[in-house]
DNA sequence: ACAAATTTAGACAGTCTTGTCTAAATGGTC
DNA sequence: GACCATTTAGACAAGACTGTCTAAATTTGT
């Protein structure tokens, strides 16, 4: 099987996409039922396969479940990345392009499906597993929110922010942003998108009162003119 | 049994207590393990009754998670009223009490036992028991959060706050002081006492920065004036 | 000390689940 | 068409758990 006129992945094609979907499937009832109430049987119909098939690929109840935590990590965090890089370095209008901004982290990275079973999976095990969970920790806010004050730091270096601690409005950014989302997350459901732009609107106006350079009420005018000149 | 000499609950003394001591084992075991993955025997011996007795008393494994929901429901909402009540209406410093009173209202009523379980529970078995999570939001957040926004209000009618929205500013107040404390309570970890002091200083000195009045950066100082003269 | 209610220990049937095994079937590749 | 690995269906043993039952032991009130 090793020689075969395949590129990249020894095994045939067919066999990457079952074990994509059987770990998608798993994902979904780890979530809904926890690790105990998971049903293996239920994993291998909603994943369309015989349940042989899922211990062929996983061998193990406990490591398809890694096997589900560390794709959502990584898949989750590809996705943060690729929307931090989104974040407006140099604004025009600076309220704007921070709502924008925190509007597509949480679309793209929290209120979707991944985020939503990876942050379930986190609150709902993370006890039962601190190794696996610790290296979460590492890969993703260890290395996402860093990334997040770093583009906070610059915006402030550029003379958008008065900002005295980049890694502390990093984080109550995030908090501002998701505040009038909390009880939604709790139960698991998933907030409406007007209710996520309301929140970031209201987050970010907040956020900049607090952070804004604004030595009179006429900033924002300011900055645009800035901008524009 | 009715017409025995006790003056409130029917059954005898020990009964009750026998009561409260499977409930409270069984908040444990449950957030431990999940709804599924609790074990009735396990309850059993943390409570220090036999298994027979868990049956007498609450008949079912699910009947005993719903009491142990709204005991922890209603425990949690008793913590919160009363530290509602030592919200600073008429503040010296502005700024300490409203850490003081963050700092109170994490460390008695989120990072306690009761605020633990009863989080976990609701990330957890949220979805399964629509009906008694509804319960918990109206009892709950329903409740407490416009209790804090009044206050809020009131401290912006006082004249130490300029609050558009008391409802948007009681969120981004819980928010703001709760932001580095996310991924502790994500993982389902407890913060130091010095982790919550440290979030709640830096919460409320932005919450401040943005609704505070001050018409110059000298307001601090001007506040405390005024509560002196 | 007596009587009533409560608690206990243990056995028990029934159900469910995990993980293994085997033999047949399927699908792709030369 | 033949060969290869992969997948499938089903049976299976071993273990765990829930909820019930019974008879003995214990607690409580008088």
């Amino acid at each position: 099987m090793r020689s075969g006129v395949s590129p990249d992945t020894f095994p045939p094609r067919g066999h990457e996409a079952k074990r994509l979907s059987i770990v998608d499937a798993a994902a979904g009832v780890f979530c809904r039922e926890g690790f105990a109430g998971a049903n293996i049987d239920l994993i291998a119909v909603e994943a369309g396969v015989s349940r042989q098939t899922v211990y062929n690929h996983h061998g193990d109840k406990e490591k398809l479940f890694i096997a589900v935590v560390r794709d959502l990590t990584e898949r989750c965090n590809a996705g943060i990345f690729a929307t931090i890089a989104t974040f407006p370095d140099q604004p025009g209008d600076l309220e704007a392009d921070l709502i924008g901004f925190a509007v597509r982290l949480n679309q793209n990275c929290i209120c979707n499906r991944d985020g939503k079973f990876l942050r379930k999976l986190i609150q709902t095990e993370g006890e039962r597993y601190p190794e696996l969970f610790a290296e979460w920790r590492e890969q993703g806010p260890g290395r996402t929110w860093p990334a997040i004050a770093a583009r906070f730091a610059r915006l402030a270096y550029g003379g958008y922010l008065a900002i005295h601690d980049p890694d502390v409005a990093a984080r109550q950014f995030l908090g501002l942003v998701n505040a009038e989302l909390q009880t939604t997350f709790m139960l698991g459901g998933t907030p409406s998108e007007d209710d996520v732009v309301q929140s970031a609107t209201n987050g970010v106006r907040t956020f900049l009162r607090a952070f804004g350079k604004r030595p009179s009420p006429t900033s924002v005018k300011r900055h645009a003119a800035l901008a524009n000149a």
